[in-house]
DNA sequence: TTTTATGCAAAGTATTTGCACGGGA
DNA sequence: TCCCGTGCAAATACTTTGCATAAAA
């Protein structure tokens, strides 16, 4: 049902959240299951039903506690979107550097060269004299299956 | 009090309204006189509040119903921060392309040469056969002022 | 045994809606 | 006059907190 490199990744999350002073508990392990292997953006409330189904006694307040531990670590990230800012997605290494499916949720972190990037970042601190220290880039579109209609 | 530039935005902002079918109100325009002129973040409370000054019996709801045509009509756009998304500027032209400073809020379109992303957005869009509709890209940092210790 | 984690219920926040009155056109 | 806009109060949605119990180390 879980594959071994799934499973792999939920178990390195665990340990994370181990080494950050959490015990390891099945509440917490179920939500994990969740938002660890998942490719989408899902909100509280999503990760709650889903996890749920691992664990039938879970409680959204402990999925909500998660969810922000999980984010502090920097093991998740919230995703800002036209439509609302209450999901997250597991956090890609690097920058928020996210291509968006607007019907799905699907999230990819995208590739392309991002020295321009850092390029136009090191350009715009120049000319206007701030100090940047972060930068979000952000595409949002339609996924190749949701453009043939396979998805809902 | 006002200089005659800021009150003709101020008045543009107001036609603009009124060509959606919306009436020239005191209510609506101490709303706008606020969120027209700023060079700011501000969310529906902070509006309320400095609007209030120009018209004490102003609501919070008028706040919020003025700020959600505003953003309709593409005049107001929301503001997504790490710290919060609760935030209106003054819309831009062209897309988010927003420099935002962490410290007071200021908030500025930059230029530097946009055209790299154009491009990026068109290798992106052909790498993941996704078709993109959109994109954010916003710069955090600190702004001059503020590094100096200026603002508050 | 000691301390953290959990779920429930309650409390906060932020935002939206219902409604009777008042003011624009 | 007619209808939209307003403020108030209430309702809703989302998230956090307090607390007694349960479970991990």
């Amino acid at each position: 049902m879980v594959d071994p490199h799934t499973s792999a990744i939920i178990d390195g999350w665990l340990e994370r959240l181990q080494d950050n002073g959490c015990r390891r508990t099945a509440p917490r392990q179920a939500v994990v299951e969740v938002v660890a292997s998942s490719e989408y953006v899902l909100n509280p409330f999503e990760v709650f039903e889903q996890a749920r189904q691992h664990y039938p006694g879970l409680g959204l307040v402990t999925v909500y506690r998660t969810i922000e531990k999980l984010e502090e670590i920097g093991l998740l990230q919230r995703v800002h979107r036209p439509s609302g800012c209450q999901g997250f997605v597991a956090a890609f290494r690097g920058h928020q550097h996210l291509l968006i499916c607007q019907d799905c949720g699907r999230v990819e972190m995208f590739g392309g060269d991002i020295e321009k990037m850092d390029g136009l970042v090191a350009e715009v601190e120049k000319d206007s004299g701030y100090h940047i220290q972060e930068h979000w880039l952000q595409l949002f579109g339609t996924c190749s299956e949701c453009q043939r209609g396979v998805n809902p």
